[in-house]
DNA sequence: TGCCATTATAGTTTATTTTTATGATATTTG
DNA sequence: CAAATATCATAAAAATAAACTATAATGGCA
């Protein structure tokens, strides 16, 4: 029994094949077979069911890649405790962000870090809400920006920053002269959102008590804020933007975003980590970088 | 990074020393420092002090070895939580038993044990109490027969019997004809003990509220409760005996030994394993022999 | 300083792992 | 239903890693 073995089983599990799995640990699938089946052989059971398509763990696999988990979690934090003692940042780290932070906060801190920390190979993924809690589960992310309290119980959470939420309006709408936009004021009827999934879609939705789904007649699929920022100038309506946005505004598009009046119309963007994770100096190091790129935006 | 190197790092800082450790790991001296020197190369570090005799960690080498003793406990885990979903006790178990027990005991439970769990390979050492607890601390064993309470607190006991003390008294000796003997009865001048260090010894100079060290004028280097007996026999002296050899006397010594009255005169005999250790299925195993051997010779 | 014990290094052999090539099996599709 | 495709297993060769033997360097101790 080896470590790299147990990476294999568990890559096996991920993947749900084979061969992919043997592609993502850089080695050919004869390779990864011999190992998974010297390690069935020495421990003297089945641990994946090759009949099903995905193949997946019998039930000794899934006690054994329990185990192994906590194994290579400890494994890994070897090297974590070294590099921490000789203060040193390095690796890799997979990062997932979602689509309503990406574009407005990633060149802001990503230049930066990259320059204070030459030793660690950053991959960013931006991905829904519901694609990185699942490729967390399935060790395919160490680090996710998603906005808080949007993820399971299991996924523990630091707070980046607080994002708060504004209305951007068409010029032909009729409260663009307003000076601040109430909830209350807004007609679901002329609120373009994001397509399902998008869980700012979900807050704003919460945040208008219109907790159906909504079904206005410009619910297109819209996947980016440019989008539906777009659509909204086409169309005469409005839509729900996050401070974070403004940033990267033209002057143009500022002049149509008003405030929103009431308090608690703002999420949360926190730097969401797997409870016990081992990353924890480069995970520290990201926080620290961003909050510092977010306080330097702001001023 | 592999377990190997992890074992052999963990070898050494057990034994002090290279050689010592290659000898333990049935690799020679070469094989054993070459792997710890890519081991450290690595991890940029130096993990051993090698200028310092017997040899030891350094400061990152403290880091890396509490480290890896989680990782090779969950490493261990592994074939652990196999064999119990198997239902097999199989593997490797190395056993302290103290001398006022050993002699006593592993004969009622050895050869059964032995043919009821064929795969387990038991591996019995016959040591003090002190000893135990430094061998266990160092991980050179892995689970050991002491007297309950005798132990530090990072050890778990498991009870196993209740050992009761009585006297053995030389025919020549006043108090040969009572029925039973009252510790206050007890002439400490008369009371012949093992050497320092058994923890039986410790026990009975308490029961006796004789705290300060005993010097009888026969205060022998008694190693085996055999010899304390023939030199009881020899100077009509006394000694005070544990209930579970008297199932090893002749029918002669047996006529010799009286009841101590009053309660509370027993000691605990307890199955003693590190807390979080991993053998817990063969420890569970051994725990119930043990137990029913001890029923059985009662009966 | 020289001896003894201990660890490091070099070169060789052995063992293990990976790869390439190919075969077997199951699933999908025309 | 059969051909095509995808996926996993097996076999032999190549590459890599680990072990051994022999020997050199080092470090304490008399």
């Amino acid at each position: 029994m080896t470590i790299i073995q147990l990476e294999y089983l568990m890559a096996v599990a991920n993947y749900g094949s084979f061969t992919l799995a043997a592609d993502r640990c850089f080695v050919t699938q004869p390779s990864l077979s011999m190992q998974i089946k010297n390690l069935e052989e020495e421990l003297g059971v089945t641990l994946l069911d090759r009949s099903k398509k995905p193949v997946i763990p019998t039930e000794a696999g899934r006690v054994v890649l329990a185990r192994a988990t906590e194994t290579l979690n400890a494994f890994a934090r070897i090297r974590e405790a070294v590099n921490e003692m000789k203060g040193e940042v390095a690796g890799s780290l997979r990062l997932g962000v979602i689509p309503t932070v990406a574009p407005y906060l990633l060149h802001l801190f990503l230049p930066s870090f990259a320059q204070q920390y030459p030793g660690v190979q950053l991959e960013v993924h931006e991905m829904l809400t519901s694609d990185i809690v699942e490729a967390m589960k399935r060790d395919l992310l160490d680090a996710a920006i998603i906005a808080g309290g949007t993820g399971p119980n299991d996924i523990s959470e630091e707070e980046l920053f607080s994002d708060t939420f504004h209305v951007y309006i068409s010029p032909q709408n009729p409260l663009y002269e307003r000076v601040n936009i109430r909830i209350e004021d807004i007609d679901p009827d002329q609120l373009i959102l994001l397509f399902e999934g998008h869980c700012i879609r979900d807050q704003i939705l919460e945040l208008c008590q219109q907790v159906q789904t909504l079904r206005s007649p410009y619910s297109f699929e819209c996947g980016s804020l440019e989008t539906v920022m777009r659509l909204v100038d086409a169309t005469g309506a409005m839509t729900i933007v996050p401070g974070i946005a403004l940033g990267s505004m033209t002057p143009a598009q500022r002049e149509q975003v008003r405030p929103l009046a009431r308090g608690a119309t703002s999420r949360k963007i926190v730097l969401a980590t797997r409870r016990a994770y081992v990353k924890q100096s480069l995970i520290k190091a990201l926080s620290a970088s961003i909050k510092e790129a977010v306080a330097d935006d702001l001023a």
